[in-house]
DNA sequence: GATTAAAACTAATGATAGTTAGAATTTTGA
DNA sequence: TCAAAATTCTAACTATCATTAGTTTTAATC
């Protein structure tokens, strides 16, 4: 298969490339890869959809480079959240900083994050090859994370941290699906969320 | 809108019929709604397309068929496990059951489940609505649960119920994203997300 | 074996999708 | 101002989709 190449001809970038890339964002994240047409995408900027060529390749680029903006801005939201706290933080507070930047990038920042979430899984596989490097890259800040609070004591022994990432990111990803303005702060969730995983929910001493 | 029948002509079910739903639900779960046609089901059963719509009014009356079925089932199989068990257990038990018999219906016997968790979100509106009751029901028996943990003192005073379903549910739900068979057994997984809740990780005594 | 009902097929319809080639337009830069 | 480059549009093409009407085949019943 050939690789897709995204017709970027040099790192200006043009104004209409972007409004064409946060309309498919808004689109995607909301009705999904498939139930989105390039018609309605390039109606969205006041285009054609035979237009939207000019920019990108096919549709499959131009979800890929959603895709790939959603994990880049996650991850340096994160990376951001715990850089802004003291170093040698106790792990408590830098795995609450953490939850808090992935909660606030998937829920109040992001059609192209939340688009990565919805619909990494239901678009051709050939294309989720391609933004794998880039995800990777995500998940290796949580391993580090994780393995650090162990290593310095302060998890549990014994916790499979593969087990306890995995578990924690998907709830965290989760909670798109029922998450809506106007109702719990994503303060609020991020802080419960980090202390059901921090020091669970009983109330009997271990 | 018109109801969405079901042509369910009596309560004798057909051989074929069944055979649909299930190529249905396993097509359906892999792939997604928009991108498996009918072709593909009727295929998968040898059949022609519109052979189908002898068995369903629509391509949505088929999903939402799937959809309850998945539901009822999950529904039955962790009721099951709760009821294995013996009355007045200890909260963290009767969690840890329902955990598993939550996970085992979506991860092990269940292209109906998988295809409800999976595919809620992508289908149109008017669907969603009419599988609603069979839904909350479901919800219901966790609302139920975990009130009735907290009444009996063992979730710590404090802790939003709310949140703590939806997030729990949240990983639950999420694990079929990343469980593969060969890997981790559903019970490995099931006890260590059930502590997570429970306990925690942290090693600080609160 | 004839009659009826159930089940599946054939072949088409209209809608919509992604995509493309070439023409038209707008923007840029000398 | 004018030519070249960048950008958008027009108008199609092919493919595929859900759906339907009418026909044929299979199964059941008497």
């Amino acid at each position: 298969m050939a690789v897709l190449k995204t017709k970027r001809s040099s790192n200006k970038v043009p104004k209409s490339r972007k409004q064409i890339l946060d309309a498919a964002a808004a689109l995607f994240s909301q009705h999904g890869f498939d139930a989105t047409s390039l018609r309605e995408i390039a109606s969205a900027v006041n285009m054609k959809a035979g237009s939207l060529y000019y920019h990108f390749e096919s549709k499959e680029a131009l979800i890929l480079e959603v895709l790939n903006i959603g994990i880049e801005n996650i991850h340096q939201n994160v990376q951001n959240r715990i850089s802004s706290i003291p170093e040698n933080s106790p792990f408590s507070l830098i795995l609450e900083e953490a939850i808090k930047g992935h909660l606030e990038a998937l829920l109040e920042k992001g059609d192209y994050t939340s688009t990565n979430i919805r619909n990494y899984g239901q678009i051709p596989i050939s294309i989720q090859k391609l933004s794998l490097d880039i995800r990777n890259s995500y998940e290796d800040l949580w391993r580090e994370l994780l393995e650090e609070g162990a290593r310095k004591g302060e998890i549990k022994p014994g916790v499979d941290l593969k087990i306890l990432r995995l578990s924690l990111l998907g709830m965290l990803n989760r909670t798109i699906e029922w998450y809506h303005e106007g109702g719990l702060s994503v303060d609020e969730i991020a802080i419960d969320q980090a202390r059901f995983f921090l020091v669970g929910i009983s109330s009997e001493s271990s």
